[in-house]
DNA sequence: CATGGTGTATTAACCACTTAATACACTATG
DNA sequence: CATAGTGTATTAAGTGGTTAATACACCATG
């Protein structure tokens, strides 16, 4: 659970992009529950209401749900975690082509640049991570 | 020079973002003189302070140089235009392989992304523009 | 039944940052 | 030489948004 905050981003945000990895990774089982938000308060030295407001926006998304005077727990619709982790990856790419496009490079130069990238962070072929 | 702002970034960026893509994209002759800032405050319909805002920035990048009360004039140096072209490249594969990174996703599904949204905003290959 | 922990709601404080107002010296133009 | 436009500096105002303080009802545990 040792991690950063960025002074930059918005800490709630961080935390849903730290919960967000976890939930496409697998880290987290269907229906697992969640620390409270105090106790996430405690061990990442914020705020709980901060936790609470990452909480929120998940909940909405329905990344993770809580019966009332309960745990939240992670959602169990695992198409959903098919669907975010999709959606993360497509808002990505459009992100980064539609920036790129503004400048007069080929598409070969793109992909090498990106490729170059990839395996300078060790990121082997096939997708097996780290 | 009709474009709009959005509502969201500060508009100073996106005034030195729009003329980033004006100096990668050769639409500059080197040391072409600008607009007045308030001229160019009267066509966007902004503060003319917020285009001083985005010169001073581009003044700062070395994008433009202003001699004392004269107009300011882009750049001589073509090789800072091709470094400038060539950082903003990099920084959009590096913030691009950054966020997909933490997905558990291979190298080949990315580029075939990449290789679909290009396509799909008419980008034909070979870097030929629009 | 008391105590401490929980989820939640409301409100306030804060804060970085952008944008705008204003002023000034200078220059070109007529 | 007057007028209008310029680059620039200083300062104020505004603003959207995050974070924090506080409170409350509820529950489990002893």
């Amino acid at each position: 659970m040792r991690r950063q905050f960025n002074q930059r981003d918005p800490i709630y945000l961080q935390l849903i992009d730290y919960f967000r990895e976890k939930l496409v990774s697998n880290q987290f089982k269907p229906g697992e529950e969640l620390p409270s938000r105090r106790e996430i308060a405690r061990q990442f030295n914020i705020n709980p209401n901060t936790v609470q407001r990452a909480f929120s926006e998940m909940e909405e998304m329905s990344w993770i749900y809580t019966e009332p005077h309960r745990p939240s727990r992670v959602t169990q619709n695992t198409e959903l975690i098919q669907k975010i982790k999709k959606d993360f990856v497509r808002r990505a790419v459009e992100t980064f082509v539609s920036s790129i496009q503004t400048i007069d490079i080929s598409y070969e130069e793109v992909t090498e640049l990106v490729e170059k990238e990839l395996s300078k962070r060790n990121y082997p072929n096939g997708g097996i991570k780290k």
